[in-house]
RNA sequence: GCGAAAGUGGCGGAAUUGGCAGACGCACCAGACUUAGGAUCUGGCGCCGUAAGGUGUGGGGGUUCGAGUCCCCCCUUUCGCACCA
């Protein structure tokens, strides 16, 4: 042992034992409980950054301590290597694309490899190799076959910056995901979609089955995202014409109190209006004027509600009452029927219209027990959405509370056939065609006489050439002879290949299912093998993926057991979603950003200029406010880097990267290695039975013994890893404590000390794997520390010997009492009375009551 | 606007069920050792006060013997949703 801790010297050693013992490979082993521990996988960029670090190493301490106490771990790392930038690159450089991507999962798994993390690379996967995405063309084929793909031309989202069509979760507020500050277009296309909405109400219902497990933030955005609304569909004649509007509602109960009709500018009713030359030039220009408006501008907040009378009048199937026809802005075509009933006594946005026009508004809703004049005018719309509210001036359903009157409503339209119950959702079905050429080739053949024919599957997978030739306008696949030409495998006759590729989504949908079995050439996996691995224990990724990757990879999972792959309906039982880390960013008006290395005094290290300090914001390339891991590593070494990350937040909150902080947890490993390498040169015996202990090494052991038992729920049920660490060092600082007046000659101080050491380092090697294996060979063990037992917790030896028991009178701290820790009620009352200090404070005061609660604490009542 | 989470020292953060507020660390201050220290060790460190003591978890009210924790109102911040019919 060297009397220095020198960290990147014994980090590469450790993983070579680690390695070399294979310690962290882990296969079914029915005789141990599992546990499947996971971390989102990266995109090969080309270098790790800090939030992959803060990500990983939460999952390593998971995994470590998992193991350490007993359970089957698995632990897998991979690569989410389809995407654009490496297509970008190849544009750029005239590279390709697969050698590209291979470079930077070589150059990343090294640096990963560097932070030490315990992953099975058996396992290891990249979504860009054939016999990867052979899987994902397979799993296309098969829902092809079970009616869950399919082709339609229609509106899609277009980002002009990567060149392809978006799903739209990937353009949420109207913005490219991967490029914030990029509008989408929209454009016609034929397009591959993936049946989402059969999965509508399964995706939605059971996140009730997931609320203990994950963050409710997530929840509830995938709640809104999926958007369930439960109503009906209403058909209203057309005066004077034939066909009908079709509005939908989710308050048939109010369509008495139905004002007009209000259809989207681009609804057909309007298109037929104009085509047929019966449009006023009034509605003409409205609908122009709309149709260079982009929906997300026409919803903005604060555009102002505008419309234009149609001219026809629509008749309410319920009342027979003529209402005329109206087009709007704020009505759109993407939901429901793209058509409404305005009701303006209890929708704001019709009371707005209706108000502004001079439309009509009567009241149909009052609050229970109303007493009022139902026809008073109302000065804003009531919108109670309270159950008890009462339906009034509705004919024969006057008088029923609203649940009464909707059901009733809903089966009267039903039964007289204008109407029927409809569920409404916003989440569509995934897009999932990308018009490039770095991703999955979809294993589908156009034939003009066969239509679209599966590739069979004895013929997958389906390759991507290697020899595209992306400087081009076109379509680098398109373009391929070789790989478009292709015979129809029905007929025979030429016929094309499908030229798109898979959304990269569809890659990481399922790849931890192929981390249970990835070397599988049947199946994507062994349903077996998935049964006794899946679903995951734990998940650990950011929140970014809260509406995208999360939510395809359930809809995955469902139609994987609609294959009768596996039987579970949720992949996922336990999510962590880890914060940013962030750093102050600096800006100077002539350099833009800077990094914080570039600022003297306030100043900008190349122009003088003022450079102002702005707010802490996630580490990013653009704003130069980034910390690249391997200086850091080469500076403090990884476990360093490790520890300061688990210790300076929670792990779902923020962190900000603080360098005093960094070398804080640095001074605190140095402090650790100091005092066992003290006692590796003097020895610390072996263990004896029977010895007597002092007063000091009793108290070391039950802070060993607390510790062991406060770091297990922190590590392992809280997921607190910060307090854990917390604990750790006020192990050390006892230890250090117990140091100095430690007898040598004492048997039981020595294996007080050797205890604590040991259980010490055990309890680091989830935070810090490498010192603590260095240190575990220091104190004489040659096995590895990252695979030992976890110690044992001894509630005995744990417990206190006096219990320090605070006082209060009146709720007041009034002073404290030292008794047995197994005393009784009553006689710590006594104790407490009888205390002089207490008396005295208590004075010529009656007492009340006096509250005893056992073991902590006693409050006296006193007037 | 709607919904959720949060607000605790100079800072990051503890306080697991309503029971000693501020664990642990950073920064800072004082001291020791040292040729030297950005090493190490010792001590201090919410605020007011020399002290005794008082006061204190965004603000106000409440429940309780007792509230950072529970309830009501308000303020602020962050996040999500937002003409969704």
């Amino acid at each position: 042992m060297n009397e220095k801790y020198f960290p990147t010297e014994i980090e590469e050693r450790q993983q070579q034992r680690w390695a070399e013992a294979k310690v962290f490979e882990a296969d079914v082993d029915e005789s141990r409980p599992h546990f499947y521990c996971l971390e989102m996988l990266p995109y090969p960029s080309g270098r790790i950054h800090m939030g992959h670090v803060r990500n990983y190493s939460i999952g390593d301490a998971l995994a470590c301590y998992k193991r350490m106490t007993g359970f089957n771990v698995l632990h897998p790392m991979g690569w989410d290597a389809f995407g654009m930038p490496a297509e970008n690159a190849a544009i750029k450089n005239n590279a390709r694309p697969d050698e590209w991507t291979i470079e930077n999962i070589n150059a990343m798994r090294t640096q990963l490899q560097r932070v030490g993390f315990n992953y099975d690379w058996r396992r290891e996967i990249a979504s860009c190799t054939p016999e990867y995405y052979r899987w994902n063309q397979w799993f296309f084929i098969q829902m092809w076959k079970h009616g869950l793909l399919y082709r339609k031309n229609a509106t899609v989202n277009w980002c002009v910056k990567c060149n392809t069509s978006l799903a739209n979760e990937q353009a949420e507020g109207g913005f490219c995901w991967r490029h914030e500050d990029v509008p989408v277009e929209l454009r016609q296309l034929e397009q591959w979609f993936i049946r989402v909405t059969n999965y509508a109400d399964q995706l939605l219902d059971d996140l009730d089955t997931l609320v203990d497990g994950w963050p409710e933030r997530v929840l509830s955005m995938q709640r809104n995202w999926i958007g369930r609304s439960k109503g009906a569909e209403v058909d209203f004649a057309i005066d004077g014409e034939s066909g009908v509007i079709r509005i939908f509602t989710t308050r048939i109960d109010t369509i008495f109190g139905a004002s007009c009709m209000i259809v989207a500018p681009e609804h057909s009713l309007v298109e037929s209006l104009i085509a047929s030359g019966k449009a006023s030039d009034e509605l003409k220009s409205f609908v122009e004027k709309q149709s260079a408006i982009t929906k997300e501008d026409r919803i903005a907040e604060g555009t102002e509600k505008e419309g234009v009378n149609t001219g026809l009048f629509a008749i309410n199937p319920f009342n027979g009452e003529k209402l005329p026809i109206w087009t709007a802005n704020f009505v759109l075509t993407g939901y429901g029927t793209g058509a409404i009933m305005a009701v303006p006594a209890h929708d704001e946005r019709d009371f707005e219209f209706c108000a502004k026009y001079g439309l009509s508004i009567r009241r149909v809703i009052v609050p229970a027990g109303f007493d009022g004049d139902v026809n008073e005018a109302l000065t804003e719309a009531y919108t109670s959405k309270d159950e008890s509210c009462i339906v009034v001036n509705t004919g024969e359903w006057s008088g029923k509370v609203v649940p009464e009157a909707i059901a009733a409503m809903t089966a009267y339209a039903q039964a007289n056939g204008f109407g029927e119950a409809q569920t409404n959702f916003k989440i569509r079905d995934w897009g999932v065609s990308r018009q490039r050429a770095w991703g999955t080739p979809l294993p589908f053949i156009h034939c003009a006489t066969c239509g679209i024919v599966p590739v069979p599957e004895n013929q997958l997978p389906v390759e991507l050439p290697k020899d595209l030739n992306f400087n081009t306008q076109g379509a680098p696949l398109a373009e391929h002879a070789g790989f478009v030409n292709v015979n129809c495998p029905t007929c025979g006759a030429a016929a094309r290949r499908d030229t798109d590729t898979m959304d990269t989504f569809v890659d990481s949908s399922w790849y931890y299912f192929r981390y249970v079995d990835p070397k599988n050439t049947e199946l994507p996996f062994d349903p077996k093998v998935a049964a006794y691995w899946m679903p995951v224990d734990q998940y650990i990724g950011g929140i970014e993926h809260a509406v995208l990757h999360l939510i395809y990879t359930r809809l995955w999972t469902k139609i994987m057991r609609d294959l009768g792959l596996i039987t579970f309906d949720e992949p996922v039982k336990n999510l962590l979603t880890q914060g940013m880390v962030c750093l102050a960013t600096a800006r100077c008006e002539e350099h833009d950003w800077l990094n914080p290395t570039e600022v003297l005094d306030g100043k900008c290290k190349y122009c003088g200029r003022d450079a102002k300090i702005g707010r802490t914001e996630k580490m990013s390339k653009s704003k130069k406010n980034t910390i690249d891991p391997d200086e850091m590593i080469n500076t403090f070494g990884a476990d360093t880097v490790r520890l300061f990350m688990l210790f300076a937040a929670p792990p779902e909150k923020d962190l900000e990267w603080d360098d005093a902080a960094v070398e804080g947890a640095s001074r605190y490993l140095n402090r650790v290695w100091r005092i066992i390498y003290k006692w590796h040169e003097k020895g610390l015996g072996g263990r004896e039975q029977g010895v007597e202990f002092s007063d000091g090494a009793r108290r070391l052991r039950r802070k060993t013994h607390q510790t062991i038992h406060r770091i297990s729920n922190d590590i392992g049920t809280r997921m607190n890893f910060n307090t854990g660490v917390a604990a750790l060092m006020e192990l050390t600082n006892e230890i250090y404590d117990f140091d100095k007046k430690v007898d040598e000659a004492n048997a039981g101080d020595l294996f007080a000390l050797k205890e604590a050491m040991e259980a010490l380092v055990k309890m680091l090697a989830p935070f810090t794997p490498h010192i603590a294996e260095e240190l575990w060979a220091s104190l004489g063990h040659n096995d590895l520390v990252v695979v030992a037992e976890w110690p044992v917790y001894d509630a005995e030896l744990a417990k206190e010997e006096a219990l320090e028991i605070p006082v209060q009178i009146n709720g007041k701290m009034s002073g404290r009492v030292s008794v047995a820790p197994e005393i009784d009620d009553e006689a710590l009352k006594q104790a407490v009375f009888s205390d002089e200090r207490i008396k005295a404070k208590i004075g010529e005061r009656q007492i009340v009551k006096t509250i005893v609660v056992p073991k902590r604490l006693v409050n006296i009542v006193v007037k």
